[in-house]
RNA sequence: GACCUGGUAGCUCAGCUGGUAGAGCAUUUGACUUUUAAUCAAAGGGUCCCGGGUUCGAACCCCGGCCAGGUCACCA
């Protein structure tokens, strides 16, 4: 909230036009006089009221916290209105909201600090909010800690813990910087049905859901994937969409029941194409976030600066355990799996065998931004199967701090070949594999109109605002993380 | 889903070997118009997560459950 040195006081049309905390860094240089000096030019703020020492209050706003001076019997304009506000004082609560007008001054150890002439009062504060004290050494007291009553009270987190809101702000700037950078380039931001008949482009359990006038199963997306493409084959070069998912999984510090990705897809282009926009992008989202490519992660500094590592599967595999498997046949495949005391079972096929065998040795093993090429086919349904390279497909990721933060491929486009793998799925789905993809005509149906030859590229929002804010958990990313009701609670209070 | 840890006042926590439920902050009242986490005095505030069991007696021990965090498993 601004203080306005010429409007009229009327603090219930106050608006945040200047963060408070600004606006004191900028006096602290300036030479305020001090109390009973000749008053200054008036100013008037609002804010909640943060607690009274004596004459001394604190009022705290968006961006900052501002001393008041309130001396007994001088507030406002008449003996009435003075009687009026000393009893409104007595009567203020810590988180009550109040706007104050008068002059700064500075107190004997320099804090600026506003004299004040007249007061409003704005909003009232029934439940009392934790007050976190800080100590001159940094100590910090009652802090409000616990991550049960953080997560599912939000505001009161916000509120007093102001720090909270970094994480957010800097999630912001991630999709500000990714908006500016795709839509400089010229792709569209689409916005594509949650609500979908059937699931598809990835593989997931799905939330389900009943219409009732259409009296018709409906899913909540796991991806948008298959739409995407589809805006692909009616004519649109590049589309984009900040896609919040569902998917009825498991929950963890990782993942939550819904979650963010951006879907890319771009025609005319392949997967080596968007290795190159990925790099340039993220390095981009880096530098606006937290200004420069570096990032503190944990223990470990990640450099997002151009141009990352870059390893086929194969060669990273071979770069980690000094094994070349790219000749190897199913059977030497699950040998050099157990002698790696990789978990395997019977059911694994060739490319599950290669994907286990890479992230149990690997995947952890990458802290630097990483791609990583050319996948087995049969982990790959939509992916185009490798120009060059038999039992593989154009596809890559990008680990960072051990994680996938992106996942892209040269887009199958052959509509024969994609049906195949599609019953290729079926037959998974039938043999058990609850997470296998189904079978969607219609998106078959758009494919036999023609799709060019596309480069489609998905990140996750979540997992890369983690890395960007240092945070452990994506609950520190999500305002309102997904939590189980409070049932008891609920009841005791209504 | 498995294991570990935790749940006591609005918040942060203590509570010994099972023996009348505690502190600081916050709140209310009074005093003080002063400072820099915490002025002084007094007061109010509890389903000790829930349900059973053992016991003369349970916040504490046992059994079952709920909620949360962590680790692992799962996870395109």
């Amino acid at each position: 909230m601004g203080l306005d040195a010429t409007a009229r006081f009327d603090a219930r049309l106050n608006r945040p036009d200047q963060p408070l905390a600004e606006f004191v860094d900028g006096l602290r240089s300036t030479a305020l006089g001090h109390y009973g000096a000749e008053p200054q030019p008036r100013f008037r703020i609002a804010g909640r009221f943060m607690g009274q020492r004596g004459p001394f209050a604190k009022l705290r706003d968006s961006a900052g916290q501002l001393q008041l001076y309130l001396r007994k019997g001088t507030i406002g304009a008449t003996e009435e209105e003075q009687q009026r506000n000393d009893a409104l004082i007595k009567l203020l609560h810590i988180g009550d909201f109040i706007g104050v007008q008068g002059y700064l001054f500075a107190t004997q150890t320099g804090e600026v600090t506003l004299h004040v002439e007249a007061l409003t009062f704005l909003g009232k504060s029934l439940r009392n909010l934790p007050i976190v004290k800080t100590d001159k050494e940094g100590n910090v007291y009652d802090a409000f800690t616990d991550p049960e009553l953080r997560y599912r009270q939000r505001y009161v987190d916000l509120v007093v813990n102001p720090q909270v809101k970094d994480a957010f702000i800097k999630r912001t700037l991630m999709y500000n910087s990714m908006r500016e950078y795709l839509n400089a380039k010229g792709y569209l931001e689409v916005e594509t049905p949650i609500l979908q008949p059937l699931y598809g482009g990835a593989a997931a359990r799905p939330f389900k859901t009943h219409h009732n006038t259409l009296d018709m199963t409906l899913y909540l997306r796991i991806a948008n994937e298959l739409y995407l493409k589809r805006l692909i084959v009616g004519g649109f070069d590049g589309v984009y969409e900040f896609s919040k998912d569902f998917r009825n999984e498991g929950m963890s510090r990782f993942h939550n029941p819904e979650f963010t990705q951006i879907e890319l897809y771009v025609a005319y282009k392949d997967y080596e194409w968007m290795m190159n926009l990925v790099e340039e992008m993220v390095e981009k989202v880096a530098l606006d976030t937290n200004g420069t490519t570096v990032v503190q992660v944990g223990d470990q500094q990640i450099d997002f600066k151009r141009p990352w590592k870059r390893f086929t599967m194969y060669e990273a595999i071979e770069h980690y355990t000094g094994i070349d498997i790219s000749e190897m046949s199913e059977a030497e495949l699950r040998a050099t799996a157990k002698q790696l005391h990789v978990p395997v079972d019977e059911t694994m096929g060739k490319g599950k065998l290669i994907d286990e065998i890479f992230g149990e040795k690997c995947e952890a093993q990458l802290i630097q931004p990483t791609f990583i090429t050319d996948y087995p086919v049969e982990m790959s349904p939509l992916a185009k199967k490798h120009r060059s390279k038999t039992g593989l497909v154009e596809r890559f990721e990008a680990i960072c701090n051990g994680k996938e933060i992106c996942n892209s491929f040269s887009e199958l486009n052959d509509p024969i070949d994609q049906r195949q793998r599609f019953e290729e799925q079926l037959e998974l789905g039938k043999r058990g594999d609850d997470e296998a993809m189904v079978l969607d005509e219609d998106f078959l149906r758009a494919l036999e109109y023609g799709m060019p030859p596309t480069a489609g590229l998905g990140i996750g929002m979540d997992r890369l605002a983690m890395i960007m804010t240092n945070s452990n958990s994506i609950q520190d990313v999500l305002f309102f993380p997904q939590m189980k009701a409070e049932q008891r609670a609920e009841e005791a209070e209504s």
